[in-house]
DNA sequence: AGAATATGCGACGAATTCGTCGCATTTCCT
DNA sequence: AGGAAATGCGACGAATTCGTCGCATATTCT
C-alpha cells in the first residue's frame, strides 16, 4: 500500500567513494534485514536506517525515494533468477525436457530460500510495481522463453509454442510465489518441481506427437 | 501494509433493524468500488464511508476494524468461488477430465472480471491474511478437492494424488491471480484454460498408465 | 597544508490514517 | 403516545511516516 503517486525510481546520486558504496551496500542489505524481519508493512526508512548504522538523509542520496530500494532488491533479484534459468535452459548436452525440469527445480528451490523476504518484497509490490524500467527484464525474460521453446518444440504451431511459454512464465512466476508462502519441507519440493515438469513434459509430447 | 498487530476480525454487532442492514450493505458496496477504483493504497475508512454515503463511526459500528471489511469482501469471493468450482467438478454425468476442464475455465473467466478490484484486494491481503477464520475456507476447498482427485485418479497412489491435488490447487489460485493481473484479452482465456487443463490431463494419462 | 568537493547526519514539517467518544436521531414496543 | 433501545454521526486525539534542509565531517586534489 502506500502508493498514492508513481514513484519515481530513477537513481539520484551515483556512489563515487569507497565509503559510499559501502554505505549503499550496507543500505540494501539493512532493506533486506528489516524485510525478512519485519514485513513489508513495517519496513520505513527510519528502520533501514537504523539497521545498517546510518541516518536517513543518508539514504534519500542514493535512492529516490522508499520505493526505489525496494525496486532495487526486485531487480536484483531478477538479475540473479534470469541468469540462474538462462544457463540451465541453455545448458548444452541436455534433452529441452531435462533442461526444463533442471530450471524448475532450480526455481522451486531458490524461491523457498530467504521466504519470508520474498513474501515481503511481494506484499510491497504495488510500490515499484508501476516502474517503467521493470519492462526491461520481462523482455530479457521472453528472448530467453522464445529461444527454448523454439527449440524444444520445432514442430509445434507458432500459436500453441506460445500458449505452452505463456503458461510455463506464469507457472514459474506465480506458483514460485505460491510454493514460498506455503513454507513446505524442502524436501518435499523436489517431488513438485519434478511433477511440474511432468506435466509440461507430457502435454509437449501430446502436442509433438513423438518424445524425444 | 499497515499491519502490525493482528487484526481482529470477529464481528462487532449484528445488524437487527432492516436499515442497518442497508447499511451493512451499502458499506461493502461501497469498499468494493473504491477498492476497484482507488486501489488498496487509497482504500481508507474515510473514503468508504464518504461513498456509501455513511459516516465513519457508522462502519466501526459493524467493523472491529478496517481489515475486517476487506476479510469480509475476500470470504465473500471464497465462497462464491468453492460453490462455483464445487458445482462443476461434481456435475454429474461427465467424465472427470471434462469436469476439470470446465471448472478451470469458468475460474480462469471469473478471475478476469473485475480484475481491478481483486487485485486491489490482493494488494491488502497482509491486512486479513492471518485471520483465523480463513483456515475453515481452505478446508472445505480440500474436502471438494480430495473428492475429486480420488474418484478421478482411483489408481493411483495416495502420495500421487496429493501431488496432483496440490499442484492443481496452487494453479488454480496462483495463475488466476496472474492471468487476472495481465488483463488479456477475455477472447484468448479459453485458451489458456484448456491448454492447462490438457497439461493436467496429459499427466493423469501417464500416471494411470505407469501405476497398475 | 588548505581549498574544494563529496559524504553523512538527524531533527523536523507536512501529511495521512485509524478508531473512539459523546451526542443526536430514528425505530421499536407497549 | 412515549420511553427505551438501536442506530448514525463526524470532529478529534494519537500515532506513523515520508522526505527535506542546513550544517558537520571526511576525502580528494593541488
Amino acid at each position: 500500500m502506500t502508493a498514492p503517486r508513481k514513484p519515481r525510481i530513477s537513481s539520484r546520486k551515483q556512489p563515487r567513494q569507497a565509503r559510499s558504496t559501502q554505505l549503499v551496500a550496507d543500505i540494501l542489505q539493512a532493506a533486506v534485514q528489516v524485510l525478512a524481519a519485519e514485513g513489508a508493512a513495517r519496513f520505513t526508512t527510519a528502520r533501514v536506517a537504523e539497521r545498517a548504522g546510518v541516518s536517513v538523509g543518508s539514504i534519500y542520496q542514493y535512492f529516490p525515494n522508499k520505493a526505489a530500494i525496494l525496486f532495487r532488491l526486485q531487480a536484483d533479484e531478477w538479475r540473479d533468477t534470469s541468469v540462474m534459468l538462462r544457463t540451465l535452459l541453455e545448458a548444452p548436452g541436455q534433452p529441452p525436457i531435462e533442461r526444463l525440469r533442471a530450471a524448475i527445480r532450480a526455481f522451486f528451490r531458490s524461491e523457498c530460500e530467504e521466504a519470508a523476504m520474498r513474501i515481503a518484497l511481494a506484499d510491497a509490490a504495488p510500490l515499484y510495481r508501476h516502474a517503467p524500467e521493470a519492462h526491461a527484464h520481462r523482455r530479457a525474460g521472453l528472448r530467453t522463453a522464445i529461444a527454448f521453446w523454439r527449440e524444444a518444440l520445432p514442430d509445434a504451431t507458432r500459436e500453441q509454442r506460445r500458449r505452452v511459454a505463456d503458461i510455463a512464465a506464469i507457472a514459474l512466476g506465480s506458483i514460485g510465489k505460491t510454493i514460498s508462502e506455503r513454507q513446505w519441507p524442502v524436501e518435499t519440493i523436489d517431488a513438485y518441481a519434478d511433477a511440474s515438469a511432468d506435466m509440461v513434459a507430457a502435454y509437449i509430447a501430446g502436442l509433438s506427437g513423438a518424445s524425444p
